[in-house]
DNA sequence: CTACGATGCCTACCATTGACGATATTGCGC
DNA sequence: GCGCAATATCGTCAATGGTAGGCATCGTAG
């Protein structure tokens, strides 16, 4: 309520003057300096971000726009680390957080540019999983610094995303050294980019092992749980079934474990089975799941920190990756000791 | 960037007479409104919140406070349920969304003040699993409208919260319809209001059935699913242990059915274990979890509703009670026979 | 011809900032 | 020691973009 005016009136000084204290800027004697200080603190005044903004032409505040729906990939838990990240950033920067969530992508572009338009942020971080050329398009009705928390093409905005392609490789490497040769995958359908990545991971290590991946060992799902039993099933059927399954995803791959289940294969004796995220679910499942863990902290630091170097007109190197970190439980064990047998291949101690 | 001086030099009017058509206000030709409202769809033109926000004398935004560390009661999922939820309601009112997270309690209640002494919001939605007056105190310093999602003293504060007293109550009921007369709680110490209730509504069941609940068979722990594990061991090592466990939330929940497991316990053949809060985790567990399901996107929805009452001057009837909802699944089942006939209950079918 | 209503323009205002100008103080030279 | 100039300090004023109320103008009707 007390605005610039009254304080200076109390301090003596004009509003100019208590600006310049505020602002830390000098021309401003020290006696005086001291005096405005004291009343400053003396009735606890924090300047107004209302004309503050107006005058600056920002609005000092980052946008945060999550499509809800596109699909399971980043599940909740990660959403709130991504956003601990972000914030932990923007208040360094005396940034405020604005949050946006739309049901479609285009929903969310549009939301954006009008949140643009009417200056109520001054940029955004978008949290993607698909291809962010529709996003982009919409975006150029209104240019401004914007951020992808995922996969975007080379030089159209700056982006950040988790190695997936590491962490499969990882994870797949993590088989092989258990003596698995052959390794059933659950993808899905339509595929965003990040499990483009951790396909390409797991080629990587299956040559490196001097194989390739089986085509029939793909199976598909939609990210759910439900969905991975099924596909589950459906690699177990097979004429010559996987030793180890890897799912793309921690939901799938908790499926995955259903299915197990249901046929009454013991994990990890009969069949190991590898997720993808660490959900918080991931170490409370019988057995506890052997998974890939991505940090949302620091993705969305990490995002944030681009942002800002984008508002400050710099172009840093676009595609940052997050490092990723196999976590070992108990749900991934040497390959059965007949099948190993079967192809002459040693047995894991 | 075009301001509003530009776009009525495009429609060949005075920009006051814009702001009225921009405003849906009287005084103005239906040929001049249509003339200004075509040269403002052609631009695009949403004129600056920044400005509109300096002479309203309001933000039209809306605070979200979250203490992340308080416990684990609300867990990240059901916390973006809830964001969703707010959003839904402050849409529609044309209000943003402004996030803002913090270690503990007594730094979000700083936080909040300083937000709305600079002016930043308006207001604000709290989120707090534990005692909310040190809060309210902080926020003397500077009254504005706030609405708790969680317990809060009557009077002091608007708030909302789930049916815990209910859902228990339910949960029990379906207990003792199953013929269990001796029943396990874990519990957690410090105990935020929402598990009083909820213990309220275990011995209000209880004492329908004319039982007790014996202090012996209530264990600690601390939300977590190890703490849970921990307890379930306790309870079943006492000399009559229970045949079912009611753990408070679902992660302790999935801790007890992973102590069941430990110890070679079918279930829900020989325990019986029920959560609460149905979180992404209960039906994905083997077996799937029985639980109490709570609606975030309701809870987030009302708690902004009731917001916007007391921005328009209203006074709410304070705690609004969102109605939780029982979600049978495969880990409660009927007492095991030999308990019940030592007590001389009829089994359940 | 006057009066009234409808329409649209003019201007003050919101809280803060920054450029610029005014004032006072100080230092230096004569 | 006095006067002039330079500089440090502080106040005045315009500007930011949009809104609202007062006021002028125009047309029409009595």
């Amino acid at each position: 309520m007390p605005t610039i005016d009254d304080i200076a009136r109390l301090a003596q000084v004009a509003p100019s003057t208590l600006s310049k204290v505020l602002n830390h800027r000098p021309h401003v004697s020290r006696e005086t300096r001291a005096r405005v200080e004291q009343v400053i603190a003396a009735t606890g005044f924090v300047p107004s971000q209302r004309a503050r903004r107006l005058i600056a032409g920002r609005s000092f505040i980052l946008g945060l726009l999550i499509p809800y729906t596109s699909d399971q990939l980043f599940t909740d838990p990660h959403l709130l680390e991504i956003m601990r990240g972000i914030e932990a950033e923007a208040n360094e920067r005396e940034y405020n957080l604005l949050l946006s969530t739309a049901r479609t992508s285009l929903d969310a572009a549009s939301a954006l540019v009008r949140l643009l338009r009417s200056d109520v942020i001054d940029g955004a971080i978008v949290v993607e999983t698909h291809d962010v050329r529709p996003f982009a398009e919409t975006l150029q009705q209104r240019p401004a610094p914007w951020v992808v928390i995922g996969y975007a093409p080379p030089g159209m905005v700056p982006s950040v995303h988790a190695d997936d392609f590491g962490g499969a490789l990882a994870a797949t490497r993590h088989l092989l050294d258990l003596g698995h040769r052959r390794l059933g995958v659950i993808s899905s359908l339509p595929r965003p980019f990040a499990l483009d990545e951790r396909l390409r991971g797991i080629n990587a290590a299956l040559a490196e092992a001097g194989l390739r991946l089986d085509e029939h060992l793909v199976a598909t799902g939609d990210f759910s749980p439900a969905s991975g039993e099924r596909a589950a099933h459906c690699l177990l059927d097979q004429p010559d079934p996987p030793t180890a399954i890897f799912a793309l995803n921690d939901r799938m791959a908790a499926g995955a474990l259903r299915a197990a289940a249901s046929r009454g294969l013991r994990i990890p004796e009969d069949l190991s089975v590898v997720g993808f995220d660490d959900i918080a679910l991931a170490s409370l499942l019988l057995p506890p799941l052997t998974t890939v863990r991505q940090s949302g902290y620091r993705l969305g630091r990490t995002a944030a920190s681009i942002f800002f170097q984008c508002l400050d007109g710099q172009a840093p190197e676009t595609p940052a990756i997050i490092p990723t970190e196999l976590v070992a439980r108990g749900s991934s064990g040497p390959a059965p000791p007949r099948r190993c047998a079967e192809r002459g291949f040693p047995r894991a101690p």
